[in-house]
DNA sequence: TTTCTTCTCCACGAAAAAGGGGATTTTTCA
DNA sequence: TGAAAAATCCCCTTTTTCGTGGAGAAGAAA
């Protein structure tokens, strides 16, 4: 029996996917949680082989969440789950050391082959997620990594502050404002303030 | 037996609303669609009492499904359906004739509670949801009134364009756009163009 | 240990927006 | 037809942002 644990915090894809392993053979859902740390937690208390990792939760992105938990469960195999919108996840999960990666409209079987794949050591992605690595870096813009002081400086921008009245409230200089300001119009690859708070709220930043 | 219609592209959503809704006494779960034109198919040789609908689905949003469903079974009720990320939906949601809104974290329980409410003609809107309605709705009882000329800007300055490269484009001069930018702000109450943005956005000009 | 990232700070100049006025011509519509 | 509202245009000053560059310290990662 091969012990599953699954992390999301949406109950419904949490009793999704319980509901499609339930008559398996050899996979057992042993426990699931809705944000990071309370999983960390479970399975201290109650390890398992495979952890399917949404990458929205609330209080990690899943990402990070699969390095904290290579470190800490170096034989627990991971598997990304996202919806197809968040694709340009799949190269950074994998590179956090995650056994595969696995969109939400996956069915059933290839849910429980996933899981056998990870289990076995083997690398498992959805067609969909094999195609997006193998195409060449034409892609879309995708979405840029923020550091947290940008996202709080991005969030502050937004609410209407001025520079200087975001380097009162943060305790640090106008100028090292300006330099994230800069670095966010940077990433963002747009030339205005205006812009900025437009994409920062499309792709849910702000 | 309340007769209820899933749409989502996730198989594991609809799952788990199924294993949800499984072991209830008043509903029933009688089909599935992973798309709107399939889901209209499906109910016109199937017809159900209430509908739950995806926002995200892979040919039409939400809203627009919502519309059609309305036209073509007037009795269907429809509960929108949505992560926290997707909450400016609601209202355009409920604008279109949905009977209630629910977010993807919700239970068993909170879901069997919005198909009878949406059955008996009632709206259901989920804490989160209604509270989302009910601020501004209560802060901002008046939205300001932007004239068509006013909007036609302010989305052309979400866009990341300056002053001088609206007046080009609307052929009008950029002391004019200058002048309808500070009406913008003066209706918003904002002092620049930062949390204007955001706020049009929310406001659903954007 | 070295390298990389993040966060911090800075200079200088140009561009744009904000704040404060005002004025004229079209449209709208009661 | 006449008043309101909308759209257009203008001046001046101050503040803020944008563009281009650089650089040091702390901590994490390799």
């Amino acid at each position: 029996m091969i012990k599953t644990f699954i992390i999301d915090d949406h109950p419904m894809v949490i009793e999704g996917i319980r509901h499609m392993l339930q008559n398996t053979d050899n996979v057992q859902v042993t426990g699931s949680a809705a944000d990071g740390y309370a999983a960390i937690d479970a399975l201290k208390a109650n390890p398992a082989d495979v952890a399917l990792v949404d990458i929205n939760l609330p209080d990690l992105d899943g990402i990070e969440l699969c390095k904290k938990l290579r470190e800490r469960f170096p034989k627990l195999k991971i598997l990304g789950l996202s919806t197809f919108k968040e694709r340009s996840y799949i190269t950074r999960m994998i590179d956090a050391g995650a056994s595969g990666y696995l969109l939400k409209n996956a069915n059933g079987e290839e849910l429980e082959e996933a899981i056998k794949a990870a289990y076995k050591g083997r690398m498992y992605l959805s067609m969909e997620a094999a195609q997006t690595i193998a195409r060449p870096a034409v892609q879309q813009p995708d979405l840029p990594l923020l550091t947290s002081r940008e996202k709080e400086v991005l969030a502050l921008i937004a609410e209407g502050m001025t520079n200087n009245e975001i380097a009162e409230k943060l305790f640090i200089s106008p100028l090292t404002v300006d330099s994230h300001r800069k670095n966010l119009l940077a990433k963002f690859g747009v030339k205005n303030t205006a812009a900025m708070v437009k994409y920062g709220m499309e792709s849910g930043f702000i």
